[in-house]
DNA sequence: TGTACATCAGTGAACGCGCGTTCACTGATGTAC
DNA sequence: TGTACATCAGTGAACGCGCGTTCACTGATGTAC
């Protein structure tokens, strides 16, 4: 069940949005309002967010009036909800686009390959896709985080799935040892999590970006070794 | 040049603020108004986060005009800086005093034991004092992240400083090569402030105690390992 | 020591902003007969 | 096939909130003479 386009047409459908608003005059029935308010919705996250995912943002951006977004949401939290989930789509889907591109045949070293696709993937969208990134962890505290199903890729599995598997294959090529992998998603999500953070909001931010790679490097590996 | 009380004294000091206020009517002039204002920023802070910072937050809790804080401060960026220092500040305090209560004496296994300090108050810090642990890395981006003795502790080290140190122990004691020394920094930093984050505002914030102190020990094993 | 006066540190009222949310409403749609 | 009517999906005006910031002001302080 595949709703979220990939990153780069992303980019497009909300162009899209934006632009037809005002040239043909909507009937009085938008038809799928909903989903055009989540897709305002995202394009706001993409470039402020979470905190630029507001009701009347959302309603502007779909050229219809701002309470016109209750017929669809109960309020600001569920559409929120909403975008936050398509973000983590979005996450999801750059993570399997990495992970399709890798080549390697040899068992050990393509488990290998693909668990530092993942984590790359993890960091490039912090990187590239701050306000998605952003967005994605932002979830109101009212959920339950990581409700499964939610925020899936294409494969039907989300970030965090994908790491287990990426981490599963890892013991099933028999390139680290089945005691070692329980707990290995903490450390693994941790170190590419903590340096996404660090890279986009936190104190790193400011890294120029050979410097960036370096530190990207120092993270895979040393995931790599812990492992 | 130490300003910031420790952790279980900052509370006395912020309820101190709260109760006198009323108590006796202040004279018209302040005297410290600037540093009742910082205080009362970081008990809001702790309660709420650095969107919790607002000018007449802390103008309330301190019993004053709302605009009497334009006196001490350009706008509401300066103080929340000012504030995001003192959260560091306090951050610092903590490895400093974690760091202090290791008690082996063996160089290599001391080395590793005050390593394992610092990473482990970093992730209590953040789990015991959220809205601080916010508050430190939502420095205003206007800002240029980790000028030089801000956010310090008593031995004139910032967290990060303190962290390199630590790393440097390693080498001088001997556990680690020289060779693995270079870039170190961002491994074992992005783990613990990978779970950190996760552990506070993402989607681990729901996992129970025993959980918590299971992810911690891979977290922190993963980097010794890693190293 | 006394006094005029500049300077400093507060006050209180007001403005404008964007937000979430509610209200009574109206136009469009679909369904029962 | 035609029509009454319930239901759905929008509209537009309004409320209240808390915020940052500015304005003209006033009380307190300190300093030059």
């Amino acid at each position: 069940m595949l709703t979220a386009t990939t990153l780069t047409s992303m980019a497009d459908v909300v162009d899209t949005v934006n632009m037809s608003a005002p040239e043909s005059p909507r009937p009085y029935h938008h038809g799928q309002l909903r989903d055009s308010l989540v897709q305002a919705g995202l394009g706001l996250a993409r470039a402020g967010g979470p905190d630029a995912v507001v009701l009347r943002g959302v309603t502007r951006q779909a050229g219809v009036s701002h309470n016109a977004a209750y017929r669809h949401f109960a309020d600001r939290d569920e559409l929120l909800r909403a975008v936050c989930e398509r973000c983590m789509t979005e996450l999801a889907l750059l993570m399997e686009q990495r992970l399709a591109s890798v080549r390697t045949r040899k068992p050990v070293e393509r488990a290998w390959a693909r668990l530092s696709a993942i984590g790359r993937a993890y960091v490039e969208f912090a990187t590239t896709e701050t306000g998605w990134f952003r967005t994605a962890f932002a979830v109101p505290q009212t959920t339950h985080p990581f409700a499964p199903g939610e925020g899936v890729g294409a494969s039907g599995l989300g970030p965090y799935e994908l790491l287990g598997a990426g981490l599963d294959e890892l013991v099933a090529a028999g390139a680290i040892a089945a005691g070692r992998r329980p707990g290995a998603e903490y450390a693994a999500w941790s170190a590419v999590h903590g340096l996404s953070t660090l890279l986009t909001d936190g104190p790193l931010r400011t890294l120029p970006p050979t410097e960036r790679e370096r530190a990207l490097d120092v993270v895979i590996d040393g995931v790599r070794r812990g492992l």
